[in-house]
DNA sequence: TGTAATGTAAAACGAACGTTTTACATTGTC
DNA sequence: GACAATGTAAAACGTTCGTTTTACATTACA
């Protein structure tokens, strides 16, 4: 695992659980192993670190909805939620913490958010066989509302949510 | 409009508009208009205050929920979101941004949260005649979704939810 | 063997942080 | 007319912030 790759692992650990503002660079450079030079170097500041964060979150996280069916949408959030735990949306989270005002960050979220509800979409389309913008956007909220819903009810939202979208799917289909 | 509304007033827009960590308080005692000695006097400190940013939002937003029907319940939020614009929730992106360690915070997010998801349930048993836990667990979902999706997708997500509310419910009545 | 690259350790930078203090003005009330 | 109470303005508190710099060690490769 090279400096880049720990740096980032190590920095969404912090940033996810006491949020951007509040983690200090010292914290990262505690955390990552490293020096703060060497930190700097591979990260350039704090607000591309962040943006980096979010990048490879993405990556992470678009990855498990590769999926064929709504249903499966939700099972793969179930899975997340059950590793990585219930805190929300990071996205979002990072967003609204720098008030939209750090371009890097709110370019990293507009991108995730943006290839988030194409994929639902997708799946929506094969799933039913044809498009359903409407029902796209239900799902999305359902998605949505499950993660954060999640925070203070625990997974009991995510399996609520999931029985909602089923019945919305099966009313669309026929 | 005394010194004390004024202060959590302004405190509101700012932590709500930039977050609760990027506020500081230079920039609370010039958009409250007072010294930051009185500030402290009133205040306390800027936890307390966040606390009581959240306590009187507490109040404002539970006031807008007093309805008889689920779907009054999206009308409602439909107003708060044209209201007060669409940053996702205040608390739980103040208790993120202290990653929960600041007890005053923490209190008051639970605090409305619990309110939240009771009020929810009441709403629920008086639209449809019976308890449905099951049901009122999706109508969290759907809100808080509505809540937190409308950030990027704007008003849509909650006309969406809003629909997906009124099958759910159309379903469990027969 | 020399040199460029990459790392650490730690001090230093000025700015900003939340909070307290000092000194003074204005008010309403007994 | 004295006295709390309540306010402002502004300096000062020590700490922490993100970032840069200085000085030095280790490695890899021509």
């Amino acid at each position: 695992m090279d400096m880049t790759a720990k740096l980032t692992a190590a920095a969404e650990r912090l940033f996810d659980r006491h949020g951007y503002m509040a983690t200090g660079m010292d914290q990262l450079t505690a955390a990552a192993g490293m020096s703060s030079r060497t930190l700097y170097k591979h990260a350039g500041n704090k607000a591309q670190l962040m943006a980096r964060v979010l990048t490879e979150r993405d990556r992470r996280f678009m990855a498990r909805l590769e999926v064929q069916s709504v249903d499966a949408l939700f099972a793969a959030l179930e899975d997340w939620v059950r590793a990585e735990g219930t805190r929300g949306c990071l996205f979002l989270r990072s967003r609204a913490e720098t008030g939209g005002d750090t371009p890097e960050i709110a370019e990293a979220v507009a991108m995730h958010k943006a290839a988030f509800y194409q994929r639902i979409g997708e799946v929506v389309a094969t799933d039913l066989g044809r498009e359903d913008p409407v029902l796209a956007e239900q799902v999305l909220v359902l998605l949505e509302g499950a993660t954060h819903a999640a925070v203070y009810r625990g997974a009991d939202a995510v399996s609520a949510a999931r029985a909602a979208a089923a019945i919305l799917i099966e009313r669309a289909r026929t």
